[in-house]
DNA sequence: AAGCAGCGGGAATGCGCTTTCCCGGTCCAT
DNA sequence: ATGGACCGGGAAAGCGCATTCCCGCTGCTT
């Protein structure tokens, strides 16, 4: 028993197929309610589904919103998605997933992709990167995404204008103040403290790890401090383990506090930021695996405040990005190609335990 | 500037329409190399992207997987959802999503959505329930799968088959043994404790907590210990919160141990199983928020083995379960209906430090 | 009373593609 | 040399729906 049609209600209510359609779907004209309510019986008699690929077709528009995200289940992206997923029910529309792990060759494809299903609309998530090895690969994938808006589609992007994007039609970007933000966070951290700076940064290129160290050696520059070392390494939690390690070595080497017994508070703390609060908690991981305490032995913060890490101990100093609202934020609104431009939200700074100066254990 | 189509690429080529479908997309037949070539040269000068609408019209087909979850910002589901979505991949399709916070109703109508979509197959991620409340939504979801199966879609569940569901046609379920897993931990977690058992639960009615609630009952009867008592609040880790309020009141008035200053571990120490690691979490925050500490006051177990969660201090004792890969498993495959039947994924019960008899501070 | 706007309904067309069917031409076997 | 199998290509018929156009009707105006 294949999925029953509308001409098929049409004929068991005994009008015609337009007629159908017009009392089962909003259309301008409503046929009288009695002939209505023949229908609409006929319909869920026979368990009418609409066929959204017809309609879509015939009325060129699909009710999709297509989301790509590097991996859904890093908890940055899925933050987001909720929101995306919110604004969708609201428009309601579905959406449509796609993930690239960042290769602008995957996102280039998405794009093909959610255009070839007509989605009206696109949200891309996924920090851009400015990497040399791929210049080619954003260069395309701006020209799919320029041919997908001049099709009519609407684009939403989130952090930065997609780079090498001929026009601003139909493109429509949250600004996120990475780069203030960082530096915000450096000058909180610089008046409590005078040890020294360094960063664990994402991979050189990576455009939200850029902001964000260009923005904390600003705020370190603003409270007079030299410019920190920066190590780059993956943008996830692995990443942020592994430099972290190396640092435990760099401590443990001359932060003269070395043992985990000796109790001495090092006399120059180093004072670690990890460019998101994931590769934060890597690189804790990586602290107290070498039987280093934080904040003890090393200070701490990370970036993004992400909800399934806010219970973890000692409390992350980071700071806190309203994702849902991101994410609800990009999608494009429904209505008309006039919702193009920028819209700004904001963050906010949040020092918490792994950051104190008093480096006393405590609850 | 519409997209341009098909016809539009065939006559630039000098062919006709059928041919140039022929080359563009995998037919049976392939035109001569000379005319294959001079299609695909028109398409791309033309940019064609396929309008997947058309074709899936045209194959009753679309490639297209749904997926429901409850939150997709959970990370047990984004978990999954990343197995969902790597199999889509392979086979390549694309993911929908519908978010439904567990509402049979919302389901219902997600799974009318991919009905309408012609989605290929739908996973069915979120635990059912089986509230009287819930009983005639879950009749209508079942009713809706059937016809969908009918209809020739395929169905993946995780967890339990769907409940009421009339035939065997068509789905597709991968079986977690949460209820001997639970037992399992309830077991390895009696050897090493004397004190009380007590469990944090979901809404009574949730599939998946009340087999997991099962389990360790049985595991605790099966190591003769007497049933723990049931706190029952929500699934997440606002309820685990809520019930390790209410619990650590009940330490802190008979546990002895109350003030965070005593130092002697409570003779009888609770141990607290919550149905899974968010709750666990949650729970844990509440007790620590009341100077309570884990594990010196009370033991704690999670279920799940939640990524993000691993790094979490103490770490948790917990139920490792295969979340991407269940999700990868959930997803029919792509090729006929022969592919009904159950698949079993396991687990693994990982003590950690949560749960660790003794309660001295350590690192 | 004749004419016209307005309305409720149906016939027909097209959305972009796949696929069956058909047709002219080769190449082989008899 | 001739019949048939075969192959490359085109014409055309849908897939399921929205929508435009048209037609017959009622109710109003002058």
């Amino acid at each position: 028993m294949a999925a029953s049609t509308l001409t098929e209600v049409a004929r068991l209510a005994g009008v015609s197929p337009a007629t159908a359609s017009r009392v089962l779907n909003g259309s301008a004209r409503t046929p009288g309610p009695d002939i209505a309510e023949r229908v609409r019986r006929a319909a869920d008699s026979l368990g009418y589904i609409p066929n959204a690929q017809a309609q879509g077709l015939a009325k060129s528009s699909s009710g999709l919103i297509g989301l790509i995200v590097h991996d859904i289940a890093d908890p940055y992206f899925s933050a987001i998605a909720r929101g995306v997923q919110t604004a969708a029910r609201h428009q309601n529309k579905m959406v449509l997933l796609a993930t690239t792990a960042g290769s602008p060759a995957d996102e280039r494809a998405a794009v093909a992709a959610f255009a070839a299903r007509r989605a009206d609309s696109i949200v891309i998530a996924g920090s851009r990167s400015a990497r040399t090895a791929d210049r080619q690969g954003n260069a395309e994938l701006a020209a799919e995404l320029d041919r997908y808006c001049r099709n009519g589609g609407q684009v939403g992007v989130v952090g930065h204008a997609v780079v090498g994007a001929e026009s601003d039609e139909g493109y429509h970007v949250v600004e996120v103040p990475n780069e203030e933000l960082a530096a915000e966070l450096a000058r909180e951290l610089a008046v409590s403290r005078a040890g020294e700076f360094v960063i664990i940064a994402g991979p050189e290129g990576l455009l939200t790890s850029d902001d964000r160290v260009r923005g904390f050696q600003r705020g370190l520059a603003d409270a007079g401090f030299p410019p920190a070392d920066v190590l780059h390494t993956g943008f996830d939690r692995t990443g942020g383990y592994e430099a972290g390690m190396e640092l435990a070595a760099h401590i443990g080497a001359h932060g003269g506090n070395g043992e985990a017994g000796t109790d001495a508070p090092a006399p120059q703390r180093l004072c670690i930021f990890a460019v998101n609060d994931v590769m934060a908690i890597g690189a804790t991981a990586a602290l107290r695996s070498q039987g280093l305490r934080v904040p003890r032995d090393a200070a701490i913060a990370g970036f993004d405040d992400i909800e399934t890490l806010r219970d973890f101990r000692p409390a992350l100093s980071t700071v806190r990005l309203p994702l849902e609202e991101i994410g609800r934020l990009a999608v494009p609104a429904g209505s008309g190609p006039a919702a193009a431009g920028a819209v700004a939200v904001t963050g906010e700074v949040t020092l918490r335990r792994s950051t104190e100066p008093g480096g006393e254990p405590a609850s």
